[in-house]
DNA sequence: ATATATATACTCAAAATGAGTATATATATT
DNA sequence: AATATATATACTCATTTTGAGTATATATAT
């Protein structure tokens, strides 16, 4: 009855590139916390609750539990969503109290070192694996995702049309282009239409539902989706890439960072004109011997570039006035 | 000691735009709450608790709140930030404890009718003054702002490069363009620098620091800041205007409802060949007699606008496959 | 009848984009 | 040593988009 049957957790959604492939950090909560239930088993993203008495903002309190139950201290930070629907930890039905998750992403470097039992990276696309179009389209989308939403889409005729509709826009059916960042949206529709365990693990009498990815525990699946659709959206217009790449780099590895973290392959040529004629990045002089072929030069982020030219190319047909 | 020591606040910044001004309502806390301290006197965002038992999801939350207080039914909701930050509730010194706020940004259409005591529907930019450019760069900023950042800039030697580099980035002070979508990096300047009275409400002998714009209680200007962004950044990139129009309007209504969001003019014939071309809008058939001049035709959104190109112009130079 | 608003069509140079081709400089293989 | 294979980088060229206008049409106010 009270309004205090409420608790803040803080989940941390920390992604790195690595090989090409975009990666979360994750954890096996049963080895940290002893009370957690054993129902409550499997992978699942660093957290901890929010401490109002030790923590002075919600962001330090992330931080130190990323700290605590992962050694590694946290460089960029923002906040994500807030969670707090009805019965999202399913504890919550056997009296147990509200618990509202505020997600944050975070990003590191590929050689940022750190040591920890508990934490395992992986690929992100192990959980979200229709979002890697680098090879094209994902043959797990004609051959299990698009029947069984068939068969969804006709379930309810009287919502058939919205449902082909929004199917159409998500995952880009007829002559709808592939909207790289609408990984949320896709994930919705794919709980909507029961297609992921986690969509299940609440009803009675589940049956065994062909599920696509790998799961994580209660929504942080959900979590990890908003994360990958924020960070695509905003590699766009904010220099983010940068977080998560060493501190000098050739034109390749952004491009293959860009293209990992995003899930489209892009064009090299085109690709490295944009960032040079923008002067997003300047030479360092040294160059790249690692390689196979012509070494690469390397390169390093103009941090000038952010205040010069605000937003490339995204616009509204301003008047002039100064 | 407890982490229950928490409170859940919603908080709605709930916008039209009426008379080529964007609107926020208000309320005036005094007038709903008998408990409310007499130092919390003010205007305020509407806001609620966030009660668990009663409130399946945040936002249904934030809905029944709102109705509660003012009456109307909220169209398009969408979540903003979370904002937990020790003492930005000032009663929490007297051992108050530690209330969280979700913002929450709803839009609503200027013909919406409602009906309520409390609240009232304020001009944005009273509260965010040097963020309307539509008449040029505003007095204020050459004769308020920038005096008091110079002041602020040199008050630390050592800092006064990277503060001299941000009031570059965010007040487009030299070659820098005024980017609109700033909004909350410029409230947090102005904050930081001591401009803004909430500053030094919570400092001990505040001396009368002259304040630009009016003011909220608590960190409420805060979220209006951020909605304020958010919003403008995402009219760019997602149909959201329409929500603020009527269901049928003039290429001027649609224009003058962006410029007023945008705070800054643009350029008539190239907005219009922007929407028309790319087929965001559709005519009625019908023309608007209304007006001073020529008659202008009558438009809708074209819903199918949304399917056809996800994204127009932001981009990554993209491989093609299929 | 004339001034003033507003709407809408059209122009034209500059810049950005999409999709390549061409060439340079490495390493691996025969 | 010659050749194949990778990769880097430069350059081309048609098309589209943008920025900044001019020109014309159709209303109301004076």
């Amino acid at each position: 009855m009270t309004p205090l049957d409420i608790n803040i957790g803080l989940n941390a959604v920390i992604m790195a590139v690595t090989e090409d492939a975009p990666r979360v950090l994750t954890i096996h909560p049963d080895l940290i916390s002893e009370q957690s239930s054993s129902e409550n088993n499997g992978i699942a993203l660093p957290f901890g609750p929010f401490e109002p008495n030790r923590h002075r903002t919600l962001e330090l309190g992330l931080r130190e539990w990323v700290e605590e139950q992962t050694g590694l201290s946290l460089g960029y930070v923002e906040q994500l969503y807030t969670f707090g629907d009805r019965y999202r930890d399913p504890r919550e039905r056997a009296g147990g109290s509200r618990v509202v998750s505020i997600g944050y992403l975070a990003l590191v470097r590929e050689s940022n070192p750190f040591h920890t039992k508990n934490a395992e990276w992986a690929n992100c696309y192990d959980f979200l694996p229709w979002e890697d179009w680098r090879n094209g389209r994902p043959s797990l989308i004609d051959e299990y995702i698009f029947p069984a939403l068939e068969q969804w889409m006709s379930a309810v005729p009287e919502e058939q049309k919205q449902r082909a509709e929004r199917v159409s826009i998500t995952f880009a059916t007829n002559n709808t282009r592939w909207d790289v960042e609408r990984v949320l949206d896709r994930y919705e529709l794919l709980y909507e239409a029961g297609l992921v365990t986690e969509a299940n693990r609440n009803k009675i009498g589940a049956t065994d539902i062909p599920s696509i990815g790998n799961s994580f525990v209660l929504d942080h699946r959900r979590i990890l989706a908003t994360a990958l659709g924020r960070l695509r959206g905003k590699i766009k217009y904010r220099p983010l890439v940068f977080e998560l790449l060493a501190p000098t780099f050739t034109l390749l590895n952004l491009q293959n960072v860009v293209e990992a973290l995003s899930g489209v392959g892009l064009h090299k040529q085109n690709f490295r004109r944009l960032v040079t004629r923008n002067r997003l990045v300047e030479q360092t002089g040294n160059i790249d011997s690692e390689s196979r072929g012509r070494p690469a030069a390397l390169f390093r982020f103009r941090r000038d570039a952010v205040r010069e030219h605000s937003q490339p190319g995204v616009g509204l047909p301003a008047k002039q006035f100064n």
